[in-house]
DNA sequence: TTGTAGGCGTTATCAG
DNA sequence: CTGATAACGCCTACAA
C-alpha cells in the first residue's frame, strides 16, 4: 500500500480511503490510487485489514449437511444476497452433530465475524451460549419458533406437516402412514404435525409411523413404503418427510404394481423439482429455501450497516402444492390409465 | 496472549508455541499453558497469525455450481479431509461465469490462501494468470487432461461418454441420441465422445442430438425428450448427459407409454443416487466425485505440508453401471411386464 | 479533503 | 527449551 501511495503521491491512509470509501477523497485523488494500484496490481491484504480494523467481511454460515438439496437451495440464496455485497459467507457443515456444531462455532467466533447464520433452533446447550455471547448479528433459519438468539427466518414444520396430513385426509385415505429419515429435530416437528392430524381426524395408528436414524435417500423410500406395507398392509397413502423418499416411494409402488394416486396416496416435503415432473406428479408442501437463505443474509448485511431490522422474526410460511400423487378419485393421468 | 503468558508465568511467544507446536517446549510449560488457556477461555486471534506468519489456513475451493448434487458430493469429499487438517475450506461459487471465476480468484489470492481447488481445465487466460503466478499449491479437479497448472484429478468425460454411447448400441439400440443441458466443458467433451461412439458405429445423426444452454434439471430432461421425439420420431435410446436429465427422459416415457428399455433405451451420467431406485432402474456412468473432492484437498495438504506429492496427475476413471433401463432384449421387470 | 502517529495480536528472528 | 525485539500491512483517532 505505501507503494501504492507513493505512486499516486498521496499518503497510504489516502489509498485506504480511496479503496473502502470512494467517496470522501476527491476525484482527482480517486483516479491516481485507482491508476496506481492497477500499475502496482495491489491486492489489499485482508488478514492486515482484518487486525487493523478488528472486523471482518466474513459471516459463518453453519449447516448440517452439504450434499442436502434443501440445504443447497438454502446457500444458493445466502450467496446470491453476499456476492452483492463485500461480504464472503464461510461454511461450516455440522454433518448433524451438535459437538461439531460447538466445534465449528468456536472456529467462527475467533474470526470475529460479521455475521452468523444458523441452522435451526435447537442449538446443545454449549453452542447456544456461544451464540449468546458471540457480538455480532445472528439469524437462525429454517425453523419458526419462539426465542430466537437474535434473528430468525422460517417456518413452522409442525404446521406444515398438519396441512399435508389433512390433505390426505380430505383425499380420502384413511389408513394414512408417516414415512421419516433422519429424525432431526424438523423432522421430528413433522411427525408431530403428523400425529396432531391424524389425532383430530381419529386416524392416528402408531404402526402407521415408520422411521430410521439413518440420512433420506430415493432407495431408502422404498424401503421404508416396503417396511410400513409389511407392517400395516392396509396402508392407503404416506406423508414422506421429504421428496427424496416421496420419490423412493412412489418407485417401489410402481415396482409392486400399487397403482398412485388411485391404490395409493403419496405427499412428499419441500417441493424439489423432481416432485413436479415425476410420474404422476408428486403432491409436496412448498418451503422457500432460497428465499430463506438470501433473506437471512440480508437481515445480516442491514444489521451490520447500522440499521435496525424492522421484521427480525419472520414466518416465511409454506404452500401446499397439490398434484397427481394424491388425486385419489379424479381421473388423473396414472399408472392406472395405461 | 499477553494475559495467557502472565497467567501461565511465561512469555508470549511461549504460548504462541505451545498452541501451535506443543513438541517443542517443556511438557511442563505445556500443561501450565492450556490450563491458562481453559482458565481464561483465550481464542487465538486468527487475523493477527495470518498477519503474522504470512499464510493462512484456508483452501479455497472455486466450483460452478452449489445447488448441482455433483458438486455437493466433492464438497462432501473435501470438507472430510479438511476437517481433520487445521484448514479451512473457503467456497466460491463461479455460476458458470468466467468472469466471476477471475473475480473469485482474486478474492482468493488476497488471502494469501494455503492452496486452492478449482474446477476444470477450461479457465480464461486471466484467470489462468492468477493460477500460474499463485503462490500456492493448486489442484484442478473433474477433468483429466494435459496441461494442468499444477496437480489434477479427474476423468476423461469424452471417453466415458464413449463407453455409454457404445453400450447403448452394443445393446442393440440403432437410433441413439443424445441430450444435452448447460453445455459447459465437461458437457461438450461428452457430446465429443458421444459422437465419436457414434461414428465409428456409422450411426452418427445430428438430428439426434438435443442440447439447451439451460441448467439440468428433472422437468427439462422430459421436455428434451419430447424435443427429441418430435424431430427424430424414430429415436430409440438416449445418452444423457446427467442423471436428472435421464431421470426425466424416464418419466416421459412413461407419460408417453413408451416401455424403457424395450422400446427406448436411457443411459445417464454420473450415477446419483436416485438412477439405482427408480423404477426401471437406470444405467449410469458412476463418477467419483467424493474421491475426487477428498483425495484433492489431501494432495494439498501433503503439498502444504512441504512434501512431494508422487501421483500430482490423476486418473480416476469412471464405471459404466448397466442397470435395467438399457436392458432392450432381457426380459426385466419393467412397464410392459406391468 | 488529506496526513501523522500509533497500535491491532501474532509470529520470525536471533540470542541466551 | 525459552525470551526480547521487531515487524506483518492496515486502520482508528486525531489533527491540519
Amino acid at each position: 500500500m505505501t507503494d501504492v501511495a507513493r505512486e499516486a503521491n498521496v499518503s497510504a491512509i489516502t489509498v485506504s480511503r480511496a479503496l473502502r470509501q470512494p467517496d470522501i477523497v476527491s476525484p482527482e485523488v480517486r483516479v491516481r490510487v485507482k491508476d496506481a494500484v492497477d500499475r502496482l496490481g495491489y491486492v489489499p491484504d485482508l488478514a492486515a485489514r482484518a487486525l487493523a480494523s478488528a472486523r471482518t467481511d466474513i459471516i459463518g454460515v453453519v449447516i448440517p449437511s452439504v450434499t442436502n438439496n434443501v440445504f443447497a437451495d438454502v446457500l444458493r440464496g445466502a450467496y446470491s444476497a453476499a456476492e452483492a455485497s463485500p461480504f464472503r459467507l464461510q461454511l461450516g457443515n455440522t454433518r448433524y452433530s451438535p459437538i461439531e456444531e460447538e466445534r465449528l462455532l468456536r472456529v467462527f467466533l475467533s474470526q470475529k465475524p460479521a455475521g452468523l447464520l444458523v441452522t435451526g433452533l435447537d442449538q446443545a446447550a454449549a453452542s447456544l451460549g456461544l451464540l449468546k455471547t458471540a457480538d455480532c448479528p445472528i439469524v437462525q433459519i429454517m425453523e419458526y419458533g419462539d426465542s430466537p438468539v437474535d434473528m430468525l427466518i422460517g417456518l413452522s414444520h409442525r404446521e406444515a406437516a398438519r396441512t399435508a396430513t389433512r390433505h390426505l385426509i380430505e383425499s380420502g385415505y384413511r389408513r394414512v402412514a408417516f414415512l421419516g429419515a433422519r429424525m432431526d429435530p424438523r423432522t421430528q416437528r413433522r411427525l408431530e404435525g403428523f400425529r396432531d392430524a391424524a389425532r383430530v381426524a381419529g386416524l392416528l395408528d402408531e404402526r402407521l409411523i415408520v422411521t430410521t436414524p439413518q440420512a433420506s435417500t430415493v432407495g431408502l423410500g422404498g424401503d421404508l413404503l416396503g417396511a410400513l406395507l409389511a407392517q400395516a398392509p392396509d396402508a392407503d397413502a404416506v406423508f414422506c418427510n421429504n421428496d427424496d423418499l416421496a420419490l423412493g416411494a412412489l418407485f417401489e409402488c410402481q415396482r409392486r404394481r400399487i397403482s398412485v394416486p388411485h391404490e395409493f396416496g403419496i405427499c412428499g416435503f419441500n417441493d424439489l423439482e423432481p416432485a413436479a415432473a415425476a410420474f404422476p406428479s408428486i403432491t409436496s408442501v412448498r418451503t422457500f429455501r432460497e428465499a430463506m437463505g438470501r433473506q437471512a443474509v440480508e437481515m445480516l448485511l442491514t444489521r451490520i450497516s447500522g440499521a435496525p431490522v424492522v421484521n427480525a422474526k419472520i414466518d416465511i410460511g409454506f404452500e401446499l402444492i397439490r398434484r397427481e400423487s394424491t388425486r385419489r378419485f379424479e381421473p388423473a393421468v396414472t399408472q392406472e390409465s395405461l
